[in-house]
DNA sequence: CCTAAACAGTACTAAAATGGTCCTGATTAT
DNA sequence: ATAATCAGGACCATTTTAGTACTGTTTAGG
């Protein structure tokens, strides 16, 4: 359903990779030689990963890429915007105006404040922990609640803020 | 960044306008005409949620379909399964082995888990929820605590509209 | 100051997914 | 019987994605 794109997935390897050695530098040769992958997909990978701001990268020989702050400090979120852009969860949900079904169209408001709320989450994701042990806690997240969606015997609390 | 497909958003378009009527058949032509999508499109979202039960279907003249059951029972969660089959987050996380990176690759699972949270709080919306008025509350989901994933003992920082 | 190691940027191609359409059949009220 | 409807595919055009290649630019080190 929702899709990430392959790319991110690797990017989050790499990145991972990177984190190994916080601070010394890794040569794309480096990276794609120890995660399997390509090198020029690595090197796309960095590339887009550096204009983010989510690695730094020094030129000429013995140059390299590091992070650019603690894997604490990178989300999930910045990893997928910076690969994918800040793109929306369908298509109208990111211009607000210019859709044929406008007035038909009931729906869009309640998926644009999911995507947003996924968004939202996935921005609180480190990287730390995103490449930490696999044993966490299972999941469970009530959106709804969060949404204010309850509409049925529901009293949205006092949630703040403006759209 | 996470897109849905846009037919999956004209199927909650198409089903908002079975709610209205909820009790009475709509037929495919009826329901291309109200909501301006194209008649096979219509059809083939009204086939693909028959099939996964969403909506029933009478043959014959006079026939059309109708909701299966009430929107407040049919959730987000069924409607993006039911046009999109349920895909994952990423390539490898439906199934577990097969990998090449399996040995580098220590990222999988979290994006799993991700993946679930996000599919278990859709779950948990409904169409009812999603027809309604768009005037609810602003968001705000707190993944990490969800997740379990933090392990750092790192505070969250300001949460406010992401974007 | 020459060379080579390394990143930067862009453009391109192949493959896959998506959106949309069409056609042929099955069911059933009138 | 006929015609209105749904069922189930197959099909094609467009877009997106993944991966590659090529041509710079920077800079350490001889």
């Amino acid at each position: 359903m929702l899709r990430m794109s392959k790319l991110t997935d690797y990017a989050t390897v790499v990145l991972s990779h990177l984190s190994d050695a916080e601070g010394s530098l890794h040569t794309a040769t480096d990276i794609a030689a120890r995660t399997g992958l390509g090198l020029p997909t690595v090197s796309k990978l960095l590339k887009a990963m550096t204009r983010a701001d989510i690695v730094t990268s020094v030129r000429g020989p013995q140059g390299g890429y590091r992070l650019a702050r603690s894997p604490r400090d990178i989300s999930a979120a910045d990893v997928i915007d910076a690969l994918e852009g800040p793109v929306a969860i369908t298509a109208c949900s990111s211009t607000e105006v210019g859709c044929d079904l406008e007035p038909v169209c009931r729906v869009g408001s309640a998926w644009q404040r999911i995507n947003l709320a996924i968004r939202v989450a996935l921005r609180d994701v480190s990287l730390a922990q995103l490449t930490e042990g696999p044993e966490s806690a299972p999941v469970h997240i009530d959106l709804v609640e969060q949404l204010g969606l309850r509409a049925h015997g529901r009293d949205p609390q006092e949630l703040s803020g403006a759209d």
